[in-house]
DNA sequence: GCCCGATTTATACACTTGTTTGAATATCCA
DNA sequence: TGGATATTCAAACAAGTGTATAAATCGGGC
């Protein structure tokens, strides 16, 4: 009954292994099947024994990835009650950003999603609802916490939008290396300085929308 | 002597209009040559026969978008003598914003060089000398005015990147609108109004540096 | 009107890719 | 051990790709 015995299992996980490694690096698209099963040591036709077909392969690694990324989230989220928002924001930001930086085992989930930004798949949208959005309600407590009774539904998106986009924007890119190497913080020091950075200047720019006069369209809820 | 007869000249261009549309819209690596030789209604051995291959086609289409972008460049630079960095800051957003977002004539080049930056191919480089540095430069010498005394290598590296970070966030992104819609700003207006919360949000943050102690770290120059 | 170069056309070639096939081999349990 | 099942393997297939070729067609100047 033993679905994979010994030997089996080797390949299998060998080929998981392989895949994930590849698909991270380089994306759905650009990674062959005989790239993954050379990688793997196995045979060219053992992708389709084992799982069906490349993209059912995809979608397993996907599927870890997920897991991995539902742990993630659980670290950056600070529980509100028992923190100030500050404190909220600074941890996210903190614990976000070296994962987004470095591509080793810590973050290896953002760099696969980064080329599945560019080219999507089918397998998106279940990501997206299961390991994005609860980090993005998250976030967007955390900025109408600070932005008080100047909060509306616009501010708060783009203000959770100016934050995103400032970690987001670390994910590893040949190009953007290309166009200022210093802009990838190499470091761990550098990806911490680039952290307490992002933190301050979005705290500034929030409490400074804040203090904007609430002109005439806020719809207080 | 004219090199291309009435006839000729009619399916280069056709040619170029057509490459130059759908490596916009997909990108270099995903639009085959018979895409583009049924678009523009022309024989597949055209490409070969007008541009050599593929990528001298596509060479010739990123030139006509660095001359583009090079335009483009100098409306979004305000000269520093003249106006206050403030000034030049919010300038710099309110013009360069749109162009990021739309995908019609106005930013064609910034969706293609999308594209270039997620799959980059040979061209890149000399793109980025000629049309993207001179645009951080200028950025990093008016935020390098606003962090005043305060300014350092690192700081204004870090103000730059959160400026940049922000207004490239919203390249349009299949994977991004899934995430939040709404995070596509539409109309004219909302375009508007997140540019003035990308310069108000980024002059408090910038301000907020500026305010931080020196440090003992500080290098003037 | 006719010829020569420029252009267009249909077809073929070489290569890569994902997938399938059927035989060979390994593994496990009675 | 022996036979059924699971797994591996080499080879082939079908589809799609960029490019090359050689013949057909066009267009203008003598």
């Amino acid at each position: 009954m033993t679905a994979t015995p010994v030997r089996a299992a080797d390949t299998h996980q060998r080929i998981l292994d392989a895949a994930t490694r590849l698909f991270t690096e380089r994306g759905f698209a650009k990674v062959t099947v005989r790239d993954i099963t050379r990688e793997a040591q196995a045979n060219l036709a053992a992708v389709s024994y084992h799982f069906g077909d490349k993209l059912g392969l995809y979608e397993q690694v996907l599927e870890m990835g997920l897991r991995f990324a539902q742990k993630v989230n659980a670290e950056t989220i600070l529980s509100r009650e028992g923190h100030t928002p500050e404190e909220c924001l600074r941890h996210y930001v903190r614990e976000y950003l070296p994962r987004i930086v470095r591509s080793d085992n810590r973050g290896w989930i953002y760099q696969l999603l980064k080329h599945e930004m560019s080219n999507p798949t089918t397998v998106a949208r279940s990501y997206v609802r299961a390991a994005i959005l609860p980090r993005i309600e998250f976030l967007s407590g955390v900025v109408g916490d600070l932005l008080g009774d100047a909060a509306t539904p616009e501010r708060v998106r783009r203000c959770t939008t100016s934050i995103q986009s400032q970690c987001l924007f670390f994910l590893p890119d040949p190009f953007k290396s290309m166009v200022m190497p210093d802009w990838q913080p190499a470091t761990d020091e550098a990806i911490r300085e680039m952290a307490e950075h992002i933190a301050e200047f979005s705290l500034a720019g929030i409490h400074a929308i804040a203090g904007q006069r609430r002109g005439p369209r806020v719809r207080p809820r």
